[in-house]
RNA sequence: GGCCCAUUCGUCUAUCGGUUAGGACGCAAGAUUUUCAUUCUUGAAAGAGGAGUUCGACUCUCCUAUGGGCUACCA
């Protein structure tokens, strides 16, 4: 690759970022960083009735949550600013004008009354409507009407918009760098509008053209939605006279519901019971929405995940840290249909990296739920807690369940358990397993697995019955590690002190 | 309705004309284990259908079917 790469993730401001924007965020960054280029970040927010406060530092914070990095754009600058279109806007005008004076636009004057009356008409005359070709000279546009009067229009204020005119059966030839190569008669597509009088602002065709053109973007990586306007596109890049420096294309498969049935919306979430969207999220009419984030998710398992919906190495490596992603990734590795996202595969992505994060990263992570259920110890005895069960967590949240009773002794024993081991000779039994741990000095875990492990073999007992009922004693319940990492961590005096109460206050069955 | 894109196990996917069609998630069974898990082993599970092209098609072409996207003065 000769030039630059520059690439840009263009989202419009209309709410929170979903998983599949994420998703093209990454590739867009996977791309760039591949290939030594550069990632931008534009607003889209030409868009004035579909605003929606907070959506924008949301889009920020999520990025910079996955890890995605940006060199240029909406919060970090750089020379082709703003990057926010509602801070351009006066540059939009000029190349509408410009296309209209080409001949390759015109200035339309139709209400919305009168485009509803042609497109009753063609319904009921059971033919498809579209405004290009066949109805433009018939409305009033600078098409129809005479140069004088479309001054006066426009000078006495009416309400105008710039549309572009679509050329009539023409083949358009595009190549996409995921689909190869596309074509589409120019005949089955419309008369576009580009710029909007009403509020002088451009609509997303023409602003994204231009920026992508000032910008220098050397490819545009976004979702298939794309596709069909990647005519129009094409056609705009040549009305411009700019085909030389034209963006490479390339659109990738659309992430759909678990459940099949269409693309994964923002609802979606939900009413499935997994997050759509990386952070939570607050409307500013106060409706809410779980986040990866939040849910506790690692930022690293969910990128791993993102990445893989859509894109495989080749090989079959599935755990990628973002360095390995950057080596790896390639745009014609993307799979041209779409992927159903999986819950239950992001929960795998996570316990993967639960499983591979030392005890000194668990604990800090660990520590606020210690401390939530009034838990105050060191970070490393957190951390060793959680490093001992972390092999059978999903999320660090499972983490308290899995370790409480290293920090705090049983209250209440489970009852499964207990029919099944508090009667016959097990409490007595107990008794004597009490009097053996407290002869040990040494209570490491080994030590103390030795000494017992003898006792049970001289003894002739059961290794199940005299386990399982140390483990009712000091744990509470059927789970849990192997018996000797509780005794090693919670030490000999509150083993002893959980036996005592245990056979003090808990009543045999039978 | 029109236009465009897609189609390998339930799901994510490998295969770039010749394979016992491979892996992963999930599922089932077994092993390990003092419990719960983990882990390991094994198993069930796929080329939408039909025509071509070819010595040979999952792979190339066409048709059909199915799925999806777009069809706004939204992006």
């Amino acid at each position: 690759m000769s030039q630059e790469v520059r690439v840009r993730f263009a989202p419009s401001p209309t709410g929170p970022l979903h998983m599949g924007g994420v998703r093209t965020a990454l590739y867009n960054y996977l791309f760039a960083r591949r290939h030594g280029g550069k990632m931008i970040l534009r607003i889209e927010d030409t868009d004035s009735q579909r605003f929606v406060p907070g959506a924008e530092e949301y889009i920020i914070e999520s990025l910079k949550w996955c890890g995605i990095e940006i060199d240029e754009g909406v919060g970090v600058g750089g020379p082709h600013a703003p990057y926010r279109q509602s801070e351009r806007k006066e540059i939009y005008l000029k190349y509408a004008k410009q296309l209209v004076e080409a001949g390759w636009a015109y200035y339309a004057f139709d209400t919305a009354e009168e485009l509803d009356v042609l497109r009753k008409e063609a319904e009921a005359a059971g033919q498809t409507f579209a405004y290009n070709y066949t109805v433009r000279e018939k409305l009033p546009t600078s098409l129809s009407l005479s140069k004088e009067e479309v001054e006066e229009r426009i000078a006495r204020g009416d309400i105008w918009v710039v549309r572009f005119k679509m050329p009539e059966n023409e083949v358009v030839e595009m190549d996409d760098l995921i689909r190869g190569n596309v074509k589409v008669n120019t005949s089955t597509l419309d008369d576009k509008v580009l710029y909007k009088s009403a509020d002088a602002l451009p609509t997303y065709h023409l602003a994204n053209i231009v920026d992508d053109h000032l910008m220098e973007i050397s490819h545009v990586i976004r979702g298939e939605e794309w596709l069909p306007s990647l005519p129009l596109h094409y056609l705009l890049y040549r009305a411009f006279g700019w085909q030389d420096s034209q963006p490479q294309f390339a659109h990738l498969p659309l992430l759909l519901k678990p459940t099949g049935g269409g693309k994964l919306s923002k609802r979606d979430g939900d009413k499935m019971g997994f997050p759509v969207f990386p952070l939570f999220w607050t409307s500013p009419t106060g409706e809410t929405a779980h986040g990866y984030r939040e849910d506790g998710y690692f930022a690293e398992a969910f990128v791993n995940m993102l990445a893989l919906l859509g894109w495989n190495p080749g090989t079959e490596q599935e755990i990628f840290s973002m360095q390995e992603l950057i080596d790896n990734f390639s745009l014609d590795r993307v799979s041209k249909s779409g992927a159903r996202f999986q819950p239950d595969k992001a929960k795998w992505f996570n316990a993967q990296y639960m499983h591979h994060k030392s005890d000194a990263e668990l604990a800090e992570l660990f520590q606020p739920i210690l401390r939530e259920n009034g838990v105050e110890t060191s970070d490393e005895l957190a951390g060793k807690a959680a490093g001992i069960m972390k092999e059978r967590a999903t999320f660090i949240g499972d983490l308290w369940d899995l370790t409480s009773y290293f920090f705090v002794a049983p209250t209440s024993y489970e009852e499964k358990q207990m029919k099944k081991y508090w009667k016959g000779e097990n409490p007595a039994r107990l008794k004597e397993v009490r009097e053996v741990l407290a002869s040990i000095d040494d209570f490491s875990k080994e030590n103390t697995e030795e000494v017992v492990g003898a006792w049970i073999k001289e003894k002739e007992y059961g290794m199940g019955q005299i386990m399982n009922t140390l483990r009712l004693a000091l744990v509470g319940a059927g789970k849990g590690p192997g018996m000797y990492d509780v005794t090693a961590f919670i030490g000999k005096e509150e083993c002893l002190k959980r036996i005592d109460y245990i056979l003090e206050n808990l009543k045999p069955v039978e």
